[in-house]
DNA sequence: CAGTATCCATTAAGATACTG
DNA sequence: CAGTATCTTAATGGATACTG
C-alpha cells in the first residue's frame, strides 16, 4: 500500500528525523488519534467497537489504521479470541505505560500555559 | 489562505482533539520539523541562517512556515534587527524551556524501548 | 463483531524562483 | 539575510459500502 518513491528527499527526511529518540518518541504517538486511543486504554482492556463508542467521531477505517500502527509499535497488544461472533481486544502494554506519568507533565504543562482559545479543556 | 470548509468533519475532530490538554501539547511540538528546530535553539539564540545551516535539509520555506507557528504559540520569540543587511534571531521562550525536561524524559524512554531498525540513534 | 476496500477531500511537505 | 510566491507531490483523514 502505497510505497511509491523510497528515495525521495521526503522520505530521506523522515528517516533522518528518526534517528533521534526524542522525534522518534513524540512522533509515534503523534497524529490526530493515537493519543486520544491510549489514553481511552489506561484504565482497561477494551473491545475494537468499545473503542469506537469512547470516540464516536473516529471512523472505523481510521481506527482500525491506527490501532494496526500501536501495535507494530508496541503500544498495544492485541487479543483476538476464537469466538463466534469474533471477538478482539487491545490492551496497553507495559512500555506504553511508562509513558503516562510523561504524559501527565505535559498535560500539566499545556494547563498551566496554554492560551484560552475559546473552548473547555478536557482530561482524558 | 485555504479555508475552504470550516464545519467539514476534519475540522471538528481537530477541535474536539485539541480540547485536550495532553493532545494540545503533543501536536503542537508534533510534525516533522518543529522539536528538531526547538532543539537547536536550546543553547543559544540562533538566526534565521544558522537554524538553516544546523538542518541542511528542510527548505526555507518549510523552516520559516515553522518559525512562524512556534511563534505563534509562544515557543519561541523572534527579535528583529533595524540593520542592512537584515538580521533576525530566534530564542526559546521560558514556556518552551519548561518542556526541556519533559524531552529527557521522552528521549530516555525512546532509548529505553524502541527496537533497533538500522539506524544510528542521536541525540540532539 | 471487527474489520477491508474504494474513492475522494484536505493537509503537509518539497522544489524552485524570486525580492525588500 | 531573511524570507515569499508558486507549483507539485506525498501523506493523512473521511465517507461509504461491503465481508468473513
Amino acid at each position: 500500500m502505497a510505497k511509491r518513491k523510497e528515495n525521495s528527499t521526503n522520505m530521506l527526511n523522515e528517516k533522518l528525523i528518526m534517528e533521534c529518540d526524542l522525534l522518534y518518541a513524540i512522533n509515534k504517538v503523534g497524529g490526530r488519534w493515537k493519543l486520544m486511543i491510549l489514553s481511552k486504554l489506561q484504565k482497561r482492556k477494551l473491545r475494537f467497537s468499545e473503542i469506537k463508542r469512547e470516540i464516536p467521531t473516529i471512523t472505523e477505517r481510521m481506527l482500525a489504521l491506527q490501532l494496526r500502527e500501536l501495535e507494530k509499535d508496541e503500544f498495544v497488544k492485541r487479543t483476538v479470541y476464537a469466538e463466534v461472533p469474533p471477538k478482539v481486544d487491545y490492551e496497553l502494554t507495559a512500555v506504553a505505560r511508562e509513558l503516562i506519568p510523561v504524559w501527565r507533565q505535559l498535560e500539566n504543562w499545556a494547563k498551566k500555559h496554554r492560551k484560552y482559545e475559546g473552548v473547555d479543556h478536557v482530561t482524558p
